[in-house]
DNA sequence: CAATTCAAACACAGAAGATGTTCATTAGAT
DNA sequence: ATCTAATGAACATCTTCTGTGTTTGAATTG
C-alpha cells in the first residue's frame, strides 16, 4: 500500500466515521505510526482534516466539495479522454477561456503545446499552460480561492467582460436536465455565468459521475451548453435527455 | 563542476563570444560531449541560446534582459537579505502589491506565511504565495510575458486601478539619481507606474548591482520612491545621492 | 505524576535524476 | 554522391532525493 492508497483510505474513513485514530490507521495500512502521522499532517496541509491528539477529525462537511487533491484522482482515465476530445474541438489560433477544475486542468495539459490564446480561470491551469510556452496566456484577475486556486469575484468578472472568446471550456460539479448545471462554490457560479456570456461557444467537460450529481450553486439550464463532452459510462437516457435539450453530446 | 556551474560557464561564454562549441565546452568543463549537449538543450528550452550543429549561438542580444533562470542566480544572498528587510516593513493585515522579478520573488517567499493581502504581478510570485496558504491572494489580470511570467497590458492596469494598496514592493533593472528608475520591458514599465499610483507607499527592492545600471524603459525619478532597500555593497556616494532625493535608504 | 502521543534525528532502501558510453542515423562539407 | 563529424536514442552506472521506520527525549492529557 503506497502513500496514495493510504491517503485515499484515510479520506474514505473520514467520510464514513468523521474521525480517525493514528493507531487504527497504522494497523489497517500496515505502516508505522510515524508514517500515518506524516500522512495526516500532509492532509491537514490540504485542509482535508484537523489533527487532534491520537488522530484527526474530518473537515469535509457533507454536501461540500472534496478537496482538489482528492478529486484529481477520481476518474483520471475518463478525464484524460475527455480532455483529448475537447482539445480536438479547439482550432489553432482560437481564443479559449479555460475554467478551473480537475477536468479542465487536464484539458490545459492537452492545450499546453498548441498555438492558441488562453485565459485560464485558475492559477494551476495557468501554471500548466505557461510551462508549455507556446500558448499566448491572458491571465484573468480575481480573488484566489485557497486550495482550489480558482479565480472569483468582481475582478475576475471584469476580466471576462473585457475579452471575447471563441470557445469557453467549463467544468461543473453536477449536471442534469432537471436541475441544470450546478457547482459547489457560489463565487465560481458567478464566474461560470460571466464566462458563458463572453464566449461564442460553450463546451462543458464533465465525466459521467457528474451526471448523477447536483451541487448547491445553480449555473444555467442544460440547454445553454453548446457541446457536452463526457465519457462512455454516461447512462443512455441521460445522454438522450441532454441531447433533446439541444446540446451536442460527445461520449469518449 | 556541477550542472549549475556548467550552465553559468556556458552563459558567460555566450556573453563574451556570442557562440560556443560542444567540443570546447566538453574540454573546459571536463564532462562528456553528451552532457554538454544536454546542457545546451536545456538552455535552449529557456530561450538563452539556439542550437546549431556543433554548438550553439547566443540569443542574448546586448542591452536586453538576461533570462529569469540566469538572473535568479545573481547575488542570491543579497536578495535574501533584502527580502527579509522588506518583509519587516510589511505589517500584518496590510494590502501589498508585489512586482515581478527575482528579488520580489524572494520577498514573496518571505511573505508566504504571513497574514496579509497580496496582489502579485507575476505568476511565479503567485505560485509561491499560494503555496503558503495564509495570505489572501488577489490576482492581477493581464497578458503573461513568456519566460518572465510577469503580467502586463491593459488588463493588468485595470486590475491595479481597481484596488488600493498600503505598500507596493517593486523591483527594477536600473537605478540612479541621474537616470531614475529603469526597467528593460516597456510593458513592465507601464505596470510599475500604475502600481505606484495605486499604493500609498512605494518600496523598491534592488540589490547594489542595479545601482550601476540603466535600462531602456524609464519608470520614474528616484524621488518618487519612498523606501529603497538594497545591500551593503552599495557605494556610499550613490546611497547619499539617493537619500538626498528624499528616499529612505536601507542597506542590509 | 504517569501514560500516551508527538516530533526531531538518524538510518536505510527504493526511486528518480544525472552522467557517460555505445551505436545507428543524419546533417553538412567536399 | 560520398564521407566525416555530430547527433540523439538506448542502456548502464552512479549519485541524490524521497519515503519510511526506529529511537529517543519532550510535550500533552487525564
Amino acid at each position: 500500500m503506497d502513500s496514495v492508497e493510504r491517503m485515499d483510505l484515510i479520506v474514505a474513513r473520514l467520510r464514513e466515521e468523521g474521525e480517525v485514530t493514528v493507531v487504527e490507521l497504522a494497523e489497517t495500512t500496515g505502516h508505522s505510526e510515524m508514517t500515518v502521522r506524516r500522512d495526516l499532517d500532509h492532509l491537514a496541509g490540504q485542509g482535508v482534516l484537523r489533527r487532534v491528539r491520537g488522530g484527526a477529525v474530518s473537515l469535509l462537511p457533507r454536501g461540500q466539495e472534496p478537496p482538489y487533491a482528492i478529486r484529481e484522482r477520481q476518474a483520471p482515465d475518463a478525464k484524460r479522454r475527455i480532455a483529448e476530445a475537447v482539445g480536438e474541438l479547439i482550432g489553432d489560433g482560437q481564443a479559449v477561456l479555460l475554467d478551473s477544475g480537475t477536468t479542465t486542468l487536464q484539458v490545459a495539459r492537452e492545450l499546453a503545446e498548441r498555438h492558441i490564446t488562453v485565459m485560464p480561470l485558475s492559477l494551476q491551469v495557468a501554471q500548466v499552460l505557461s510551462d508549455g510556452r507556446t500558448a499566448r496566456l491572458l491571465m484573468a484577475g480575481g480573488e484566489v480561492r485557497v486550495g482550489e486556486l480558482s479565480l472569483i469575484g468582481p475582478l475576475a468578472e471584469a476580466s471576462l467582460n473585457a475579452v471575447r472568446f471563441d470557445t469557453a471550456v467549463l467544468g461543473c460539479c453536477g449536471l442534469s436536465v432537471a436541475e441544470g448545471v450546478t457547482a459547489y462554490d457560489l463565487g465560481d457560479v458567478a464566474i461560470k455565468r460571466a464566462a458563458m456570456r463572453s464566449a461564442r461557444r460553450v463546451v462543458l467537460a464533465a465525466d459521467s459521475t457528474k451526471l448523477a450529481q447536483v451541487a448547491m450553486g445553480y449555473v444555467c439550464p442544460v440547454g445553454d451548453i453548446d457541446v457536452l463532452v463526457t465519457d462512455t459510462d454516461a447512462p443512455d437516457e441521460a445522454v438522450a435527455a441532454i441531447s433533446a435539450a439541444g446540446v451536442v453530446v460527445q461520449c469518449v
